[in-house]
DNA sequence: AAGACGAAAGTGGTTGA
DNA sequence: TCAACAACTTTCGTCTT
C-alpha cells in the first residue's frame, strides 16, 4: 500500500507524493518529478545499530541495478599480464575463455546497452522515476533473454516494456504518451506491450482511471478540491460498475470535467479531452452516463444557474 | 464566435465459432 | 481464420451561450 506524507512537490506544488521504500524515493505523481533519488546512492542500504551487524552489513560497490546492462556487476575474464603463471594447457583453456566472453559481450550486451540508453531517453523525456525506468530495464532484460526481439525493432519493444513498467508501478502514462516518447507508433507500441507481457507473464493490474487523476488535473490547473472530488466521483463510478470495459482515461477526463464543473472551475471539453488523450465525444458519453446514474443531474443545473449569473 | 451536443460512419482489437 | 461486437474516433450539422 502506498503512503503518502504530508509534503507538497516543489515543482508544481502537487499534493500527491508517493514514497516507494524499497527504492527509497520520493515521487510527484503529478508531475513525475523525483524528488529524493539519491538516497541510495550517497547513503547506505542499511541501518547499524551496533557494530557486530555493521560488520556483517557493510559492503563496497554500487547497489545493482538493472539500468547498466549487466547490473553494475561486470567481469571480464583476465589481462595478459596474468599469462606468465600458467602452464600451456590452462593458457589454452583461458583463450577459450576469452573468446567466448567477448562472443557473449558482443551480441547480447551491446544490444542491451543500446537498448538502455533508448530507455532512458524515453524515461527522461516522460519524467519517470527511477523505480519504473529500473523496472522497465528488467522486463526488456527478460525479453531479451527469451529471445522476445526477433522480429520486432528494438525501440518498439524498449516502448513496450516502459509502457509495462508504468501501468506496474501505478504512475501511468497513456499510450499515445510512450508513443511521442519513443517515436513508435501507438499500435506498435500496443502490441509489443501485450506481446512481451503475455509471453513473459507479466500480470498488469487494469489501470485504475484514479491514477491518471493527478496528473491530468495538474495539467489543467485544477484545484486540489476539484481532484479529490474527481476521485470520488470515479470511486462512485466504479461501485455502480459504470467503469468495467471502459477506457480508463475516458473516465478520468470525463469526472475531471464533471468535477471542475462542480467546483466552479469550469474547463472546456475540448481541454480536458487533450490532457485525457481522448476526444471530446468520448468525453460527452462519459459524462452523460455519470451524471445520470450519480444522480448528479440536480446539482449540474443549479450550478450552471449560478454560474450565469 | 466558440462551446456543447448528438448522429453516423469508420477503425482497431477482442471473442467465440 | 472469420464474423460479430463493443469501445472509441472522426466528421459534420445543429443548438446554446
Amino acid at each position: 500500500m502506498k503512503s503518502q506524507s504530508i509534503k507538497k512537490c516543489p515543482e508544481c506544488g502537487g499534493i500527491n507524493l508517493f514514497f516507494n521504500k524499497e527504492k527509497g524515493e520520493v515521487i510527484c505523481k503529478d508531475c513525475g518529478l523525483v524528488i529524493e533519488d539519491k538516497m541510495i546512492d550517497f547513503g547506505q542500504e542499511w541501518r547499524e545499530f551496533d557494530p557486530e551487524t555493521a560488520q556483517k552489513k557493510r559492503r563496497t560497490g554500487a547497489p545493482s541495478t538493472y539500468t547498466q546492462f549487466d547490473r553494475g556487476l561486470g567481469t571480464a575474464v583476465g589481462r595478459k599480464a596474468d599469462l606468465y603463471r600458467l602452464t600451456n594447457k590452462s593458457k589454452n583453456k583461458f583463450f577459450r575463455l576469452r573468446k567466448w566472453q567477448s562472443r557473449i559481450s558482443t551480441a547480447i550486451e551491446r544490444n542491451l546497452k543500446l537498448a538502455l540508453s533508448e530507455l532512458k531517453r524515453i524515461s527522461s523525456f516522460l519524467k519517470l522515476p527511477k523505480s519504473v525506468e529500473e523496472e522497465a530495464a528488467r522486463i526488456y532484460t527478460m525479453a531479451v533473454q527469451r529471445g522476445l526481439v526477433r522480429g520486432r525493432s528494438m525501440e518498439s519493444v524498449v516502448a513496450g516494456a516502459m509502457y509495462a513498467a508504468c501501468r506496474r508501478h501505478e504512475v501511468p502514462r497513456t499510450l499515445d504518451e510512450v508513443s511521442e516518447a519513443s517515436g513508435i507508433e501507438k499500435k506498435e507500441v500496443g502490441r509489443t506491450y501485450r506481446f512481451i507481457t503475455r509471453e513473459l507473464n507479466i500480470n498488469v493490474l487494469p489501470s485504475n482511471p484514479i491514477d491518471y487523476i493527478p496528473r491530468f488535473a495538474s495539467s489543467l490547473k485544477l484545484s486540489p478540491q476539484t481532484q479529490s472530488k474527481a476521485i470520488e466521483i470515479v470511486e462512485k463510478a466504479q461501485r455502480e460498475e459504470l467503469t468495467s470495459g471502459r477506457g480508463p482515461t475516458g473516465i478520468a477526463s470525463a469526472s475531471l470535467y464533471v468535477a471542475a464543473l462542480i467546483n466552479g472551475e469550469k474547463r472546456t471539453q475540448r481541454e480536458v479531452a487533450e490532457v485525457g488523450g481522448v476526444t471530446e465525444v468520448t468525453i460527452r458519453n462519459r459524462y452523460k452516463e455519470l451524471i445520470k446514474e450519480l444522480d448528479l443531474v440536480e446539482n449540474i443545473k443549479k450550478l450552471r444557474k449560478k454560474a450565469t449569473r
